[in-house]
RNA sequence: GGCCCGUUCAUCUAGGGGUCUAGGAUGCGGGAUUCUCAGUCCCGUUACAGGGGUUCGAAUCCCCUACGGGCUGCCA
């Protein structure tokens, strides 16, 4: 299902990491054309050069990329060559665009030349300010005549819009109609004495060539979109249609602060979460599923099931907590092969020696672990005791389990149901517990629990049964003989 | 200051005049899983910002107030 009348955009501008706000816009735009069998087009949105670096549309595309989103159009960005018959996508490179359009909205007097110099602007806002006034252009340069214009000679200027008359009337998707007194806007500029054209200009003149037909947005553009409107039919472009989402806030329901960890979206990549719950999560806050109750998506399924109409109007806050339930659900999904591989290059990083093992093993403690970790991060803490002595007993488990009078007689009590085991596999584990406990009063969680401290020194893991299988039978029984000299010198560490 | 947008459980939300003594999910609390839990299952918990209208009836419509946010740039 193709089609060619929706054509969506994210534009962001490369002045640093892909922030989560901007993640959300790009996933509404990018699943609303998916959804749609629509075009998704990348512009980057580069006018103000001194603040764009390469090094940044690195960061912006790695991040995006993480994300899984891709483009039908867009300019060249990271290993993705230029591609789209609308370009350039770069708006520092479609300057001379502008200046076409600008020059045009000039001849027919919709815009004209501004001589007054930015200090005193900058004089009369402050002015302005201090009087308790709204801080309006006064219009001086707005009904020059051609003689006082030729008189300025090659006076530097910059074009200022020529806001008509009346009302202006943003029908949006999210918000419904929205209005505006045109009073309410100064005549704002458009192009700057250098000739670079202002992000109002840009955005219009790009979104119109590019025939964009939903702008997807947040909202601390909806007053922008008024000048935008303006500015669409002065240019003689059809209107697209608006869609103004919420803002996320963070956790503390504020605007979401660049500094913050966590504003950057690859900062969930570092903490180990996965592309498919960003997406999901993002996806979440602004957006409900017509199915009532259902939040776990695919990417597929949400691909297919987004739709505008099930937008929110109100800012979502982002919870933590939930991310960290919606990632487990996601980590359930993988195949213990797929999770391994993603788990993988962290227990690399950690230092843990994967290389001396068969990758069937490693899968297999992976697998152990996928039921019960939160995040891929996770891993570490569930399986490093495979490839490490336990050198030291967690303290509250040391208490439990190792301080009481009965500890001696747990762990013995365990070792010989360990040494007992014949065929060293999950169920006859399981059974030679069972049996040991029966007859005795000793608690089975007693027993299973001092194991679990002397063989991985925590309180924390896989399954016993499952660990202790994997960890091999010699390892097991060492460390069970381990524990109990450390037992027996009451506390002393012996080796 | 002006204009614009928003406000349902702790959090994300459903709901758009009667079916709402307000539903779901996460969190939290309790129980179960004769092994830990950060897993799974079950049970419980709490909300229509405030005040006025309109109406037989309002979470739902209107107005005001409060609070939060945005725009008001030769930033995007």
């Amino acid at each position: 299902m193709s089609n060619p009348v929706i054509r969506c955009r994210i534009a962001p501008s490369p002045s640093g990491f892909l922030h989560i706000g901007t993640a959300k816009t790009a996933l509404y735009n990018w699943l609303f054309a998916r959804s749609q069998g629509g075009t998704f087009i990348l512009r980057l949105e580069d006018t103000d050069a001194d603040r764009t670096e390469e090094q940044y549309v690195e960061a912006m595309c790695e991040g995006i990329k993480w994300l899984g989103i891709d483009w039908d159009e867009g300019p060249q960005f990271g290993d993705e060559p230029a591609k789209g018959a609308f370009g350039p996508y770069r708006q520092s490179e479609r300057r001379q665009l502008y200046r076409q359009e600008a020059a045009r909205l000039l001849a027919e007097g919709k815009a004209y030349k501004c001589f007054c110099s930015k200090e005193e602007l900058d004089v009369q806002r402050d002015l302005a300010a201090r009087e308790k006034r709204p801080p309006r252009y006064s219009g001086k340069c707005r009904n020059l005549t051609q003689e006082e214009i030729t008189a300025k000679g090659d006076a530097p200027y910059a074009i200022r819009f020529r806001v008509p008359e009346g009302e202006t009337v943003v029908d949006d998707i999210i918000q419904g109609a929205v209005r505006f007194n045109n009073k309410e806007y100064d005549d704002f500029i458009i192009v700057k004495p250098n000739g670079d054209a202002v992000f109002h200009l840009a955005v219009v003149v790009d979104d119109g060539l590019m025939k964009i037909s939903h702008v997807i947005r947040g909202d601390d553009h909806l007053t922008n979109a008024g000048r935008h409107v303006m500015l669409f039919n002065a240019l003689g472009y059809p209107l697209p249609q608006f869609a103004h989402t919420p803002l996320v806030h963070d956790e503390q329901g504020k605007k979401f602060s660049k500094r913050l960890h966590g504003a950057n979206i690859l900062d969930w990549r570092a903490d180990g979460y996965l592309p498919e719950t960003m997406i999901n999560y993002i996806a979440l806050l602004g957006w409900t599923s017509e199915e009532e109750g259902r939040e776990f998506f695919s990417l597929d399924d949400l691909k297919r099931l987004f739709t505008l109409k099930r937008l929110t109007k109100s800012p979502a806050r982002f919870d933590r907590k939930k991310l960290d339930w919606l990632n487990g659900q996601h980590i359930r999904m993988l195949t213990p092969e797929q999770l391994f591989y993603r788990v993988l290059p962290i227990m690399q990083a950690h230092g843990l020696q994967v290389a001396d093992r068969s990758r069937e093993w490693l899968v297999s403690i992976v697998a152990i672990c996928q039921e019960k970790i939160p995040t891929l991060n996770h891993i570490i803490p569930f399986t490093d005791f495979f490839f490490r002595q336990v050198t030291a007993y967690d303290e509250k488990g040391r208490q439990k389990y190792f301080q009481k009078p009965e500890s001696l007689l747990w762990l013995q009590t365990a070792l010989s149901a360990l040494e007992s085991t014949d065929a060293w596999c999950h169920d006859a584990l399981k059974e030679a517990y069972e049996q040991a406990a029966a007859g005795t009063d000793i608690k089975i969680g007693m027993l299973v629990n001092t194991t679990r401290l002397a063989l991985t020194g925590k309180t924390v893991g896989p399954g016993l049964y499952e660990l202790t299988e994997l960890l091999g039978r010699d390892e097991a029984l060492a460390r069970m003989k381990h524990a109990l000299t450390f037992v027996e010198s009451s506390g002393e560490f012996t080796t």
